[in-house]
DNA sequence: GCGCCCTGTGACCGACGGGTCACTTTCTGA
DNA sequence: TCAGAAAGTGACCCGTCGGTCACAGGGCGC
């Protein structure tokens, strides 16, 4: 992120990476991985075919690997900067309420990369070649691991019920995907047969994960 | 399933299709649809390749859709026998453990069909062709139907909050789904970091589906 | 017992696309 | 301005696989 102090040739030569990402997660999102072509990643980035090896050694499944590797990173990095940005002592409720926000509004504006995510990161988590799938649950675990930790924090303080926080974070993401393929499946892209804004789906996980679908009990 | 009045040539001929989808179903949650080859799905069915053309004419997309279909049927029958079998008057949070409890279990004994739909079904679903989304959507929205019944239901009878049923019906199923993600996606396959027996998963989802996860009020 | 037809077969074909490399263009520093 | 380096390019190569079809063989009716 750091772009001022480095030179302009490495500058460049990261836009034009850049570039390249962009075309090919648009090409893998619409077409998957298997149907899309690498000339028309090219095509669409505005390169030679050729120029895609000078910057991507590794071919194809580099460039897949390298935009996987990148939702996850971004992932990761939106859940510890909200942690981060938000003040101590916000309400156990309050807090995920923002989380799951963020997340949803997160991927409702990078639709190709929650596509690229359904489509191939869960394909190749069951990968037979036993390295890439354990690459991918090294990346998964990553984002449950921050997850678990104000999970684990709101249980400390006594605000949760004491239950196996990876297993909770675990239902967070659960939770939160279904969501999203809820809304963003239904016939012709993202138009919504449930709650459309990420406002009403914060709202609509965190009523039922906090408090229950049961009404049999006393309510605020 | 009805093969006793049917002539000894068309039972004959069933027996080999179905000895085709299953060897389909091993190879394709293997290597998934793309990178399955025809060879390998007549070899593994003792089949000549040219075989498979005539029990499916339309090749290795009709296969793959025979394959999904199946198994969205199996899911929609799953969940109407149980609810079928379930005596009247059964306890909300006892019903829908069973069910949920069926349907880990289902998957757990399947694990190629688990596979086959993450793999693929949710690629499709996210098809640029229409035609192919819509149906993928269909079969998806028959399982929603099928759970949303029960649901309304216990909402009619007071026993669970009045929320929109059909949202309800998606969060179970993502929580399955992410359950089932969570279990048998352990490096290594079906080795569980979480809780294993279909037993557990579906203590662990009703209790937070049911209770919620906050401290804060009294519990039985 | 005979011949027809239905089913099975796998060698073959052609499309397709990932990856390469000899050549061109652009940039840089002297 | 120019030579050398660096970066870009796309025609080409070649392995792979979905799909075909001419032929084989066994069962059924006659």
């Amino acid at each position: 992120m750091e772009i001022g102090p480095l030179p302009r040739r490495e500058r460049e030569r990261l836009a034009r990476r850049r570039a390249m990402l962009d075309a090919a997660l648009a090409v893998f999102a619409e077409k998957g991985y298997a149907g899309a072509t690498l000339d028309e990643v090219a095509e669409r980035a505005e390169f030679g075919k050729g120029t895609l090896y000078n910057y991507f050694p590794g071919g194809k499944e580099e460039i897949l690997f390298a935009l996987i590797d990148d939702a996850y990173d971004a992932m990761v990095a939106l859940v510890e900067a909200y942690l981060a940005e938000t003040p101590e002592g916000t309400p156990t409720r309050v807090l995920f309420h923002g989380l799951v926000e963020r997340m949803l509004a997160h991927f409702l504006e990078r639709h190709a990369t929650f596509r690229l995510l359904v489509k191939e990161a869960q394909r190749l988590m069951f990968d037979d070649a036993a390295a890439r799938a354990a690459h991918l649950y090294r990346l998964r675990e990553r984002v449950i691991a921050a997850l678990t930790r104000p999970i684990e924090a709101a249980m400390d303080a006594g605000a949760l019920r004491r239950l196996p926080a990876h297993a909770v974070a675990h239902l967070l993401i659960g939770n939160i995907h279904g969501y999203l393929m809820a809304v963003t499946c239904a016939p012709g892209g993202v138009a919504a047969p449930v709650t459309p804004s990420p406002e009403q789906g914060a709202d609509f996980i965190t009523e039922i994960l906090f408090d229950g679908l049961l009404t049999d009990r006393s309510r605020p």
